[in-house]
DNA sequence: ACCTGTCAAGTCTGG
DNA sequence: CCAGACTTGACAGGT
């Protein structure tokens, strides 16, 4: 099985590199000339972009090809304060050059829009807002050039006391969403509420990939384990091959708080999954969400390299012979 | 240069 | 009905 690792937004490596550069509500409410906040927040944007696509050729350097954007590249998009602005023109060169290099080095990108994004919702406005922004989310891949292997991943969202109920309303929203948008998602399980079994039910219905997310199913567990589950979410990859199947990884901080992000991650849980996987798994790649970033890929990259089933391919991949 | 309180959004819990 | 926790990088305002 090969096996590529990626990670998350930002670096801790490069400096003065960040891609989520933004301004507060009140400051820009207290910019008596409008006009001039909106031109800051497209050069915010600009500089976001401009902080991404370094960050690309970073990658490139340390052979990483996953990658996922910051959901925060265009500052207070979205927001009502900023109701009727459309920095997407002003930006449409930005957003070519990075999904230029995308596709010049067979980059595998993603965004993750936050928890805000709820489509599990019963109230109108927060659907009407989530939907805004998955649609924000596919203009921004669109804008790059980039082809539908590039997707937005999301949970599930909230159970509001009935998770079967939930779920349902899930999928009725996610019918109203348009075909273009629909094939630019996958569905993660969370650390609290949706299962990684529950989740899959859910792709399973709306014929969407599931990302697993192995650290919120040990915090989240299901009634199978993530290996016996994993055939099924295989299945959810298919239509979308030969673009490989993804997961996330992370470690817990510390024992009073097992839901939170360690620096770095440990590589026993991850290396007893993959092993449990690789004999039907030709290829995989693996999500670091930790909070040092791409120093924690290099480093798991050391840890995994030391066992005598792993090979080393590149500084951000590896093989494991079955 | 460095420190600290605050910040758009949603949901859940507890009062 | 409302406040606070959750969680996180960056701002804003201060020293």
């Amino acid at each position: 099985m090969i096996v590529r690792f990626g990670y998350v937004a930002m670096s801790t490596i490069v400096e003065k590199a960040s891609p989520s550069r933004t301004m507060t509500v009140t400051s820009f409410n207290k910019l008596q000339d409008r006009e001039a906040g909106l031109r800051k927040l497209e050069r915010l944007a600009a500089e976001n972009l401009h902080n991404s696509l370094r960050l690309l050729k970073h990658n490139r350097a340390h052979d990483i090809v996953v990658f996922r954007f910051s959901s925060k590249l265009i500052p207070l998009i979205g927001h009502e304060s900023v109701e009727g602005w459309n920095p997407m023109p002003v930006l449409a060169d930005d957003f070519k050059a990075v999904g230029d290099y995308v596709k010049q080095h067979q980059m595998r990108v993603s965004f993750h829009p936050d928890h805000f994004t709820v489509l599990s919702t019963p109230r109108e406005s927060v659907l009407q807002s989530s939907i805004g922004d998955i649609e924000r989310h596919t203009a921004m891949l669109e804008a790059m050039g980039l082809n539908t292997d590039a997707k937005s991943n999301i949970h599930i969202g909230g159970a509001y006391g009935d998770k079967v109920t939930a779920s349902k309303r899930f999928v009725e929203h996610f019918a109203l969403l348009r075909p273009e948008v629909r094939a630019r998602l996958t569905l993660e399980n969370d650390d609290k509420t949706f299962t990684a079994l529950e989740t899959l039910e859910v792709c399973e219905q709306v014929g969407v990939p599931m990302v697993l997310d192995i650290h919120h199913d040990e915090v989240n567990l299901s009634e199978q384990t993530s290996v016996e589950l994993w055939p099924r979410i295989l299945k959810t990859w298919e239509q979308d091959a030969p673009l490989p199947p993804k997961i996330h990884v992370s470690s817990p901080k510390n024992e009073t708080n097992p839901r939170s992000h360690a620096d770095y991650v440990d590589p026993v849980g991850l290396l007893a999954f993959m092993r449990g996987i690789a004999p039907f798994t030709p290829h995989l790649d693996v999500m670091i969400e930790a909070k040092m970033k791409d120093s924690a890929l290099i480093q798991l990259v050391q840890d995994l390299i030391n066992e005598t089933d792993v090979e080393q391919i590149d500084e951000a991949s590896i093989s494991i012979k079955t």
